[in-house]
DNA sequence: AATGTCCATAATTTGTTCCGATACCAGATC
DNA sequence: GATCTGGTATCGGAACAAATTATGGACATT
């Protein structure tokens, strides 16, 4: 009885599949399959029903399930109790701009709940940090890369502007109209050479960083802007966000970090990722 | 944290030395060493004070140790719920003549509580079994062996026989003697081979096999023997033990068992020998 | 002083764990 | 039905962790 393939069965339990808790877990399938077997073999007893769409906990599975989230819990309490709450660790993320404050807040808080310890510092991702949110595009090629979330990116419309009438958009739709110019945008950039590639132009009328001044320049009927298809957006009544049917873009967002990036501070960030997906 | 480190500490704790714990855990030193710093450095806190006799607990030693000790209890009663009672594991052991009955008897329910699981069938030591308990001189070369007790061999004399007036004895003092001769026993046939070579003679009035019959006729004053240093031994009062100047042999009594024994075995019962020093 | 005991460290060997690739199975889709 | 998709089990080799032997230093005991 180890402590590793309790976890492993905890995760392969709460995801009712072995690729998702491997996934989870940060392992490979083969890993997760062979603990459950371990774990099996010493317990003396099938602990999951496997089928071609996952897997089902047998009987003794479910009465496993609580022992094991006890004991492992227990173990995580006794850590705990040693580690000095004084002691706070402190974490320096570097976040990308155009986040998605809402989003974004709710992962630190989520973070900050999960780890009492740590002592939280944000900077701008340019400069020294322990990890950082960027898009998987900013990543370095030596730093490992988390996924947390994807975002679509859609044209952003005043509300009552004429294209918003067309059931269809496309990038010919867009020849000639005012736009607003987000720089150091990704997207921005790829929508642009698309055009460029087409021979089609629009009128830049700003070029701004943030989102947020993007969506209010949308919403203040200045031009049209690309914006991330964030649930925030789609509530606003006075903008409307449309697909283009020959242009799409999505970009990942994640957790970029140094392969030697101490577990202890990792391990959480990691977490947070996972919970979010 | 995991199992290993823990089960690790509580032996330390228990024993209150590093190697003492290994010699029970069937390790090597290091490997204690390594895992209780491994689990300070985890729980960011000394757990004993090492000095030149050993180590004592720290304050957070102290502490850890009851939590340890219900953590690994809490897996062990896991594993132990999920095994069913009824399947009994059923148990052989390969047992020499002469043990000591009360001793043995000691040791088998020591065993016994310990691991309720087991069906103990006893057979003697040459038949097919999992385990014996043998002398080390019985060991098979490919077998292992974990020493239990030693017994040295002492002369059992009748009370009021005139040599127990003799303040030391040697093996000139017994040409002559009437002897009570067992068979099969190790220390006999080395004790006669020494008066042997010495050119010294004993009378020898029995032949037989168990200690108990031998030591029946040296009380009922048929002649002397040579027993094993058991405490039932020394209690007797129409016998007396004595040691020999010029000959002494103790034999280690102890399991033996093949490599390939199933730790599910083993493992019990290599606690219940650990469990006698 | 010399010896013995104990713990820590270093270097090596051994044994696990992990991974990528592959095989196989069952249900959905065409 | 053939094919595709998403799932698990199994295999051989690579990476890692754990155990081992050997050695050194610190403190008692003889």
């Amino acid at each position: 009885m180890d402590i590793r393939g309790l976890r492993y069965f905890l995760a392969t339990y709460k995801a009712g599949s072995v690729s998702a808790a491997a996934r989870q877990c940060h392992v490979a399938q083969p890993s997760i399959s062979a603990a459950i077997k371990q774990l099996e073999d010493e317990l003396g007893t099938a602990l999951f029903d496997r089928h071609a769409k996952g897997v089902r906990p047998t009987a003794a599975g479910q009465r496993l399930y609580p022992m094991a989230a006890g004991l492992l819990a227990d173990s995580a309490a006794i850590v705990q109790s040693f580690r000095q709450p004084d002691q706070r660790q402190p974490l320096t993320l570097g976040l990308m701009r155009s986040l998605g404050a809402q989003r974004m807040s709710g992962w630190l808080q989520r973070l900050l709940q999960m780890e009492e310890r740590f002592e939280l510092t944000l900077v701008n991702p340019e400069e020294p940090c322990d990890a950082r949110i960027i898009t998987s595009s900013m990543c370095h090629p030596h730093e490992h890369f988390e996924p947390i979330w994807q975002d679509a990116y859609r044209l952003a419309l005043p509300a009552g502007h004429p294209l918003t009438l067309k059931p269809r958009l496309g990038l010919a739709d867009l020849h000639g109209q005012s736009f607003i110019i987000r720089e150091h945008c990704e997207a921005n950039a790829h929508f642009l050479q698309a055009l460029h590639q087409q021979q089609l132009t629009v009128q830049p009328r700003a070029h701004l960083r943030t989102i947020e001044y993007s969506r209010a320049l949308v919403q203040a009927n200045v031009g049209l802007a690309l914006v991330p298809d964030w649930p925030e957006h789609r509530k606003c009544t006075d903008m409307v966000l449309a697909e283009l049917s020959d242009w799409q873009r999505t970009v990942v967002v994640g957790l970029a970090y140094s392969p030697d990036l101490p577990s202890a501070l990792l391990e959480p960030l990691l977490q947070a990722c996972t919970a979010c997906q």
